[in-house]
DNA sequence: TTACATTGACTGACCAGTCAGTCATAATTG
DNA sequence: CAATTATGACTGACTGGTCAGTCAATGTAA
C-alpha cells in the first residue's frame, strides 16, 4: 500500500468531528453496511431455494446491489456461502458456552437451555439454517466439520456435563443417558424440523413437548 | 454393439423357457428393465446432489441410457424427482402397516420397530432419502405433504396405539406421551441424521442409545 | 414391412463470473 | 478554504459454459 502519513490525521480528524468514536471513513460504512445487505439477502435465498438452486442475480437483487458487487466482496458463490454459514453460526456458538444458569436444580438448568433453543430456533430463520446445514452438509464438508466442532461437539458436551451431575445428586436416575447425550437433545431436533416441514399439517406444541420430555428422564413433576 | 441379430430369437426362447406366464413381450421387458435402471440411477444421483445439481445427463450415463430415453418415461425433471421419491416411499410404507409383531410386551414390540427401523434406514441409501425429502421437502410441498400423509401421520398414529396400550397395561407410566409419540420417534431421527452427517467424527452406537432410550420410557430392564 | 423404441446431436434459456467505465469521496495543492 | 487530482467502490452489459428438453435419424420387435 501507499503513505498513510497525512492519511491517519485526517482521519483522527474526521472521528473527533463526526461519528461516536469508531474509526470509519463514510466509504468504509457504505461498503460495511453493502456487505450486511448482501449477506443478509444471501442468507434468506440460500435458506428458501437450498446452494444449487439460488441465483446471484437474485441475491443482488435483494440487497439492492449491482451483481459485481458480490465479488467485491466475496471470492465466489461457494465461498460466500460458506462464509456466511461460518459467519451465522458464530454468534450462536457464543450464546451455547457463555451462560451457565445457574439455577438449582440440573432439570431448571436442561429445561432453561431447551427453552432458551425452541425460542430462538425452532421456527425462526435460524431453525431454517439447521435445515439448510443438514441439507448441504454432505456436500460441504467443511461446512459439516465446522458444524460439528463448534456446535454439536461442544453443545453435547455441555449436556453430557450437566447429565453427569444430575446422575450424581440423584435427580437422573439413567446412568447411561451419560453416554447418549444425544437424547436429550433428539426432541429439540425434531421440534425443529417439524416447525420447517410439516407445521401447516399439524402444529407442534414444542413446549409441552419438552415438558413431557423432561418428565420421562427427571421423573414426573410433584403436581404442587 | 454389434449386430444382435440372432441375439432376439435367442431372447425370444429364453422368455419362451424361463418366463413364468406373465404376458410381457421382450419389449414391455427390456422398456422396464430400463425404466428401473433409470429409476435406480436417478436415486443416487438425486441422493448425491440434491434436485438442483443433478445433471439428467448423468443419469442417463449412469442407467446406461441416452438422455431422451428419461424422457419416455418422466414428463421433465420435476415429476420424476417427485414420482421417483413416491415410488422410493410406498415399498417402506407397506411394512410400516404391515406387521404388527406381536410381541408379548409394548417394550417388545417398540424395539422391534426401531430395531427394523434402524437395520434398514440408518445408515442405508433409505436413511440418505429420509436426508432428502428434508432437504427438498420445502420447496417440493406435493413430497413434503406425501411424506406427511404416508408415512409420519401413520408412523406417529401406530406409535400413540402402542403407547396407549402401554399406559392401560401400565408398561409406560407417563400419560402425556400419548400426546407427543413423536418423543418415541426423535432419537431413530436423529440417529438417522447423524449417520449421514456426522459419523465420520464421532460413530453412533444407535442399538445402545435405543436401549437408554427405551429405559427412559420403559424404567431399565431389571437385570436378569 | 410397419410400428414403436431409442438415440444423441442440437437448441435456446439460463447463469456464474468478468471487466471497462462511472462517479462519489478522499487526498493534495494553491 | 476552494480547486484539482487520485482512488477505489460500484455498476451492469457481456462472455463462455452448462444443461433441460427436443426431434430427425436410426435401430429393433412384431
Amino acid at each position: 500500500m501507499s503513505k498513510p502519513s497525512k492519511l491517519s490525521e485526517r482521519r483522527v480528524q474526521a472521528v473527533k468531528t463526526a461519528d461516536a468514536g469508531a474509526a470509519t471513513s463514510r466509504r468504509a460504512d457504505r461498503s460495511a453496511e453493502r456487505r450486511a445487505a448482501i449477506v443478509q439477502a444471501a442468507m434468506d435465498e440460500f435458506i428458501a431455494r437450498g446452494f444449487a438452486a439460488t441465483r446471484l442475480d437474485d441475491i443482488a437483487k435483494r440487497a439492492g446491489v449491482a451483481k459485481g458487487t458480490i465479488y467485491l466482496h466475496f471470492k465466489d458463490k461457494e465461498s460466500m456461502f460458506e462464509e456466511l454459514i461460518r459467519t451465522a453460526i458464530v454468534p450462536f456458538v457464543g450464546r451455547l458456552a457463555a451462560p451457565p444458569p445457574a439455577g438449582g436444580s440440573v432439570r431448571d438448568m436442561v429445561e432453561a437451555l431447551a427453552r432458551m433453543f425452541l425460542q430462538e430456533v425452532a421456527g425462526t430463520r435460524r431453525g431454517d439454517l439447521v435445515r439448510l446445514i443438514i441439507s448441504e452438509g454432505p456436500r460441504f464438508p467443511a461446512i459439516a466439520d465446522f458444524y460439528y466442532r463448534e456446535v454439536v461437539s461442544r453443545g453435547l458436551a455441555a449436556m453430557r456435563a450437566l447429565i453427569q451431575i444430575g446422575i450424581v445428586s440423584g435427580e437422573i436416575r439413567e446412568p447411561k443417558l451419560v453416554q447418549h447425550p444425544q437424547l436429550m437433545i433428539a426432541p429439540m431436533m425434531v421440534a425443529v424440523l417439524w416447525k420447517s416441514l410439516f407445521e401447516r399439517h399439524a402444529p407442534l406444541d414444542a413446549e409441552a413437548m419438552l415438558q413431557t420430555h423432561l418428565d420421562l428422564i427427571f421423573g414426573a413433576r410433584r403436581p404442587t
